[in-house]
DNA sequence: TGTACATCAGTGAACGCGCGTTCACTGATGTAC
DNA sequence: TGTACATCAGTGAACGCGCGTTCACTGATGTAC
């Protein structure tokens, strides 16, 4: 048994990786298996070693953020899933709705680089989007409890969509001032949502 | 001078409001030169009297919405854009966010429906995006200016991110109570917004 | 410890299909007389 | 009013390129002895 395990576990995730980067940047369509090889240090034949089509590759792309970059994110941001409380809900905010998430291409949230990519693709893809989004619902609905004892969920999927819907228009603007207003009505949109009203 | 200057251009919208449709319901690059002819009953060739490239056809077909299709919606959607009152903003809003709208591939606002293929885009294609944009933000904050004096361009803003967010994460969910749920959360919370807090 | 071997991850040429674009043509239309 | 003609919108075959996928191979690795 040449290779171990966990070599070739390894370079599959490496592939995922670059997968989902290059899509970050291009989109699905655009990049070619060649590109992902060729990011990953590999070359075009020995992807179907690792990944029966291109199409199973958006699934594990997508999902790779949750665990890998997105993890890393969270910890930046100074967000502990174990101890959602309100302070929680306001990082996430600041963080995802901020222009260095703007200015991240590559590390962006795939909800924000890829939404009509995911709506055309298969359910496979899209239930790993939408693993994506209840994590972040999850996560408001969580730090929301205990300010808002009703429609906390209902406050935690709207902040959800201003947060995603926020960064979506940001994104597609052509770089301007509108582009940063939209992003930062948002925001301060969203923590009033998440904040006791004492304005 | 043989066929008259209107043939070509009715022709012409022809062409862009097929490509609009198809882009609804495929993206921009699934969807072929041959396909967006057909659908507009002619055949490949003809498509470059008309236009230059496929490139161009983006912007004709995200603007066509604001004059044809979007024009016509807003009509039923009750909205009178000489009178924009409380009333209108409401009426946008419940209209935007509807699971009317979400069943209407080949008519729903192309904001929804393309996101990251305009990101992705060419500055054209993302200024008449724009201009999508800020024909919402207008009627936002014209018809909030009555009761907010303050902060309602930020408002306004902030509910057009909530309204395509909402949209745009219900649209790219698997068909599951998950979307429509995402849906009536951004609608309760972009009406909260525009009605005076008396709940 | 050293060597022969079997496995299979990785290589890169080749295939085949699809699509954007071009081009020589055809024939419907409005105009001139 | 009727007819010949020029124009150019529309046709469809052909081109060429790019990309997903296949396949025969190569050579690095872990194992058996």
């Amino acid at each position: 048994m040449p290779y171990s395990k966990e070599h070739k576990a390894q370079v599959r995730l490496r592939i995922a990786e670059s997968a989902r980067i290059l899509f970050n940047r291009h989109g699905f369509e655009k990049v070619t298996i060649d590109q992902v090889m060729a990011h990953a240090g590999l070359t075009r034949g020995g992807f179907y070693n690792h990944f029966n089509s291109k199409e199973t590759l958006y699934k594990e792309a997508v999902l790779g953020f949750l665990m890998g970059r997105g993890l890393l994110w969270r910890t930046e941001a100074g967000i502990d899933m174990e101890k959602l409380d309100q302070q929680a809900a306001i990082n996430m905010i600041n963080s995802y709705l901020s222009q260095a998430h703007l200015d991240d291409i590559d590390g962006q949230c795939p909800m924000i680089a890829l939404p009509s990519d995911v709506a055309r693709g298969n359910d496979e893809v899209k239930l790993s989007y939408q693993k994506l989004l209840e994590g972040m619902v999850y996560l408001f609905e969580s730090s929301l409890s205990d300010t808002y004892k009703s429609h906390s969920r209902q406050r935690a999927l709207a902040l959800a969509a201003t947060c995603v819907g926020g960064m979506v228009l940001s994104r597609t603007l052509p770089e301007s001032a509108l582009a940063k207003e939209v992003q930062q009505a948002a925001r301060a949109q969203a923590l009033s949502i998440c904040m006791p009203i004492d304005t």
